[in-house]
DNA sequence: AATGCGATTCTCT
DNA sequence: GAGAATCGCATTT
C-alpha cells in the first residue's frame, strides 16, 4: 500500500493557467473496495470563469448545474455530455470564482483490471486506451455526478483527489487550442489546453 | 490512419 | 425543444 500526498486546498486556491500546468504530471485516485485506480495526469483544459466565453459560469452565469463552480477551491464539478458521458474538473482561484480545470487524459498506473472492467472492453493490452479521453477516464474510474459532484477532493477522507508525483525536471508541456467548444466565438482559439509530451 | 455518424438524457430557454 | 468541454464503431484510404 502506497502513500499518496494528497494536494491540498492552498495548490487549487491559485491561478486557474497555474494550477492547469501543474497539475499535469501528478496523480488522479480513485479509492473503491476493490482497490486503488491511480493515473497520471497528461492533458488538462483551463476554464477561466465569467470572462471565458467557453466556461459554463460565462458572466458569472449560476444554475443548478454550474453552482458547484462558485464552492471553494479543490471541489470537483462533474457535469454529464451527450446525454452519455461524465467530464472530471477540479474548482481553482479562491472561493466565489467560479474557474475550473477539466481533467482529458490520464495515463493508467495501478489498478488497470478495474479499469478494464469499469469500461466494459475486453482490451488486448493497449493500457492507453483506456483513459485517453473526459469522457474515457470518467468510464474507467467510475466517476459519476450522482457520487462526486460538489465533493470536495481536498478533505481527508475524499475518494477521489489529486497527489503528488515525483517531481519531473525535464517537463515538456505544449499549449493547444481547447476541444469542442466551438460555440465560444474568439475565445475557441485561446490556448487553454495544457499536454505532457513523454 | 483518417473520417463520418449515431447514441442518449440532462439542462436551460 | 434544442443542443451539448465525447466515444466507439463502421467505412474508406
Amino acid at each position: 500500500m502506497t502513500f499518496y500526498k494528497r494536494l491540498n486546498r492552498e495548490f487549487f486556491s491559485r491561478n486557474t493557467i497555474t494550477v492547469a500546468k501543474e497539475l499535469l504530471g501528478k496523480y488522479l485516485i480513485r479509492e473503491t473496495e476493490k482497490g486503488t485506480i491511480v493515473g497520471e495526469i497528461k492533458e488538462v483544459e483551463a476554464y477561466l470563469g465569467s470572462e471565458d466565453k467557453a466556461c459554463h459560469s460565462y458572466k458569472n452565469k449560476k444554475t443548478e448545474r454550474t453552482k458547484v463552480m462558485y464552492e471553494k477551491p479543490g471541489t470537483l464539478y462533474i457535469y454529464l455530455i451527450y446525454g452519455m458521458y461524465h467530464c472530471l474538473n477540479v474548482i481553482t482561484e479562491p472561493e466565489a470564482i467560479p474557474c475550473a480545470v477539466l481533467i482529458r487524459q490520464v495515463y493508467p498506473i495501478n489498478g488497470i483490471e478495474l479499469m478494464i472492467n469499469n469500461r466494459k472492453i475486453r482490451t488486448g493490452k493497449n493500457f492507453k486506451n483506456l483513459t485517453d479521453g473526459p469522457g474515457k477516464l470518467c468510464m474507467a474510474y467510475n466517476i459519476t455526478k450522482y457520487e462526486f459532484n460538489g465533493e470536495d477532493s481536498c478533505a481527508n477522507d475524499s475518494k477521489l483527489f489529486f497527489a503528488y508525483n515525483k517531481e519531473v525536471f525535464d517537463k515538456t508541456v505544449v499549449a493547444l487550442k481547447r476541444i469542442g467548444i466551438n460555440y465560444a466565438e474568439e475565445d475557441k482559439d485561446m490556448l487553454l489546453r495544457f499536454k505532457l509530451i513523454k
